[in-house]
RNA sequence: GGCUACGUAGCUCAGUUGGUUAGAGCACAGCACUCAUAAUGCUGGGGUCGGUGGUUCGAGUCCACCCGUAGCCA
């Protein structure tokens, strides 16, 4: 049994949840369910990523400290993702002692062991507003297309990407001011140092082809110096010995990971040394689920950053792709920018839950959520064909065995048939591959409701020389849907617990073979409906 | 602009190391059933696998270029 360590990306607490940031978190909760349901031992950690210019600007212009903006967006968030179901063993911050500490370990050894240089370097200075401009906030005309208004680092008209000291008429985004060049001391990272390190680690770490693909590109482009500070005023934390000098919000926000597992181990386990899992021995598997635009920062810079400071790399980093709406990109002017908190104030979780789950696999492809496919897909195959097979067997054993199920099965058969499925199923979910197991559990579902047509326990049910047969079938229908709830309860932890309170428990894992009989149930509730077309129209 | 990935039936997606007539679910059509939230079962129509060229006895699967989409460029 594997001892796992699972984070998925640490949340900018300067904004609302939105249904991109759902789509990754589902992915890792069900990831960490199944891999419990298979026995191993996960801790599913995450924070906010509290630190850095917009946080600190925001804050400002809402007249507030930046430590009140980033408690109340956490706490904002924490509330989200509680009800979208997702089972954080620990949720942080990175604005925290603990990762104060995590940092201070980190660059400390750093620095001991030389990779990290001091430099001076010109940086664009806002002239009113008295600070150093970090490149977002330089706009101006774009020196290769002419297109005006486009960001300091890069165009969006042609692609292009520059130094915000190339930009044709430079304006800073705060004040309006032509920005001055100053110089500054920086303190950056020796990347390069690692070069072997990561050529190795990235052979024998968990990592999809297309990550490998990408961080190919990066050594062939050569790895350079990382800038791993900023200038005061920031929102972070002061480098030691630099006063004025501040981390970049880059560079603590990973080591979030450690903070919240030393928080979480600390009120949990305060005996347990909080670094052993980040040792060279350790035997902790740690691994990451990330959005595909920050492999670069999880693939490069953090294992290297492990590495010089004599901890574990991570053992696997899963990337996946963005969420689109209908098509098109999640924009807020074109109305398809769909909050987390929103979601929920129409639909309920599970049904988004199950949608991402069913169409995930192990790639960085892009998701489309489709409202009219997501309306069909829950009415189908969670309507249709899973809670349909309770809700057409149940009446019969309420009337016909006064709610008690037979005593043995009509087809013992086909529930072992269900039962030995389950380990290809739960190898799909572990492999990432979340949407084959969806379609491997519908296609039982599918077994399941061809069973049943063609026992035809109605007609059975008629005929005084067959009628002892239907309580048999039905019961067989019902151990089959029970089987079935517990291959999705990694993805509907809510509908499936209902279904154990009304079936007895869902069995244990190892013990799924064993049928349900002979005892009595509760006449069956609704457990889902179908999706509301109203509540969809007021999403979109 | 460079790089990486993706582009398969109306929709959403599978397609293992290239090998016989390209698959599934949904949608659609017909039939059956009526236990079930108009749910279910059976049958069927539907694709020159983004385009062009190439390698090969043979390519959705390999190569080149082009088009489109997404991300990255510290």
């Amino acid at each position: 049994m594997r001892r796992i360590l699972l984070t998925s990306a640490l949340p900018y607490a300067n904004a609302p949840l939105h249904l991109g940031h759902i789509l990754e978190v589902v992915q890792a909760d069900v990831l960490a369910r199944a891999w419990r349901l298979a026995g191993h031992t996960v801790h599913y950690i995450c924070a906010n990523d509290a630190h850095g210019t917009p946080i600190m600007l925001h804050a400002e212009k809402q007249g507030i400290p930046p430590e009140a903006l980033v408690a109340q967006v956490g706490a904002e968030h924490r509330r989200d993702y509680a009800d979208f179901g997702i089972a954080f063993d620990n949720f942080h911050t990175t604005h925290s002692p603990e990762n104060k500490a995590a940092l201070d370990r980190i660059f400390t050894a750093l620095q001991a062991e030389g990779h990290i240089e001091a430099r001076e370097i010109q940086q664009a200075w806002d002239p009113i507003k008295g600070m150093f401009l970090p490149d977002r906030y330089i706009r101006g005309t774009c020196p290769r297309c002419g297109a005006e208004d486009q960001y300091g680092d890069a165009c969006e008209k042609c692609g292009a990407t520059y130094d915000p000291l190339d930009l044709l008429n430079p304006r800073s985004a705060l004040t309006g001011a032509a920005p001055e060049q100053k110089p500054s001391t920086h303190y950056f990272f020796k990347l390069g140092h690692f070069e072997t390190f990561l050529q190795n680690w990235l052979q024998q770490a968990d990592l999809q082809p297309a990550v490998r693909a990408k961080l190919a590109e990066w050594f062939d482009a050569g790895l350079k110096d990382w800038d791993i500070s900023r200038d005061a005023p920031y929102f972070g934390f002061e480098i030691p010995g630099a006063p004025g000098k501040f981390f970049y919000v880059w560079v603590d926000a990973p080591m979030g990971y450690i903070a919240s597992w030393m928080d979480w181990l600390g009120r949990m386990q305060p005996d347990v040394d909080p670094w052993a899992a980040w040792l060279p021995d350790s035997d902790t598997d740690i691994v990451h689920i990330i959005g595909k635009d920050i492999t670069y920062f999880h693939a490069l810079f953090w294992p290297a950053m492990l590495q010089g400071a004599g901890l574990k790399p991570p053992s696997a980093i899963h990337a996946h792709g963005f969420l689109t709406i209908n098509g098109e990109k999640m924009s807020k002017s074109r109305g398809t920018f769909i909050t987390a908190r929103r979601y929920l104030e129409h639909l309920p979780a599970e049904y988004l839950r199950y949608y991402f789950a069913a169409k995930l696999a192990n790639g960085v492809d892009d998701m489309d959520l489709n409202l009219e496919d997501f309306k069909l897909r829950i009415n189908a195959d969670l309507i249709g064909k899973y809670v349909n097979i309770a809700a057409r067997c149940s009446g019969f054993v309420q009337k016909l065995g006064d709610g008690r199920l037979a005593d043995e099965l009509d087809s013992p058969a086909l529930v072992a048939e269900l039962a030995s499925a389950g380990d290809a199923i739960l190898a799909s979910y572990t492999r990432r591959d979340t949407g084959q197991a969806i379609r491997q559990i519908m296609q039982l579902a599918d077994r399941a409701n061809a069973y049943v047509a063609e026992r035809a326990p109605w007609a059975l049910a008629k005929d005084p020389g067959t009628v002892d047969q239907v309580l048999p079938v039905c019961t067989t229908a019902l151990n089959l849907f029970r089987l079935l709830s517990l291959y999705l309860s990694p993805v509907l932890p809510e509908t499936t617990g209902r279904v154990a309170e009304w079936l007895h428990g869902l069995p244990a894992w190892d013990e799924r073979s064993d049928p349900l009989v002979g005892i009595a149930i509760a006449p069956y509730r609704n457990l889902l409906q179908r999706v509301d077309e109203t509540a969809l129209a007021a999403l979109a």
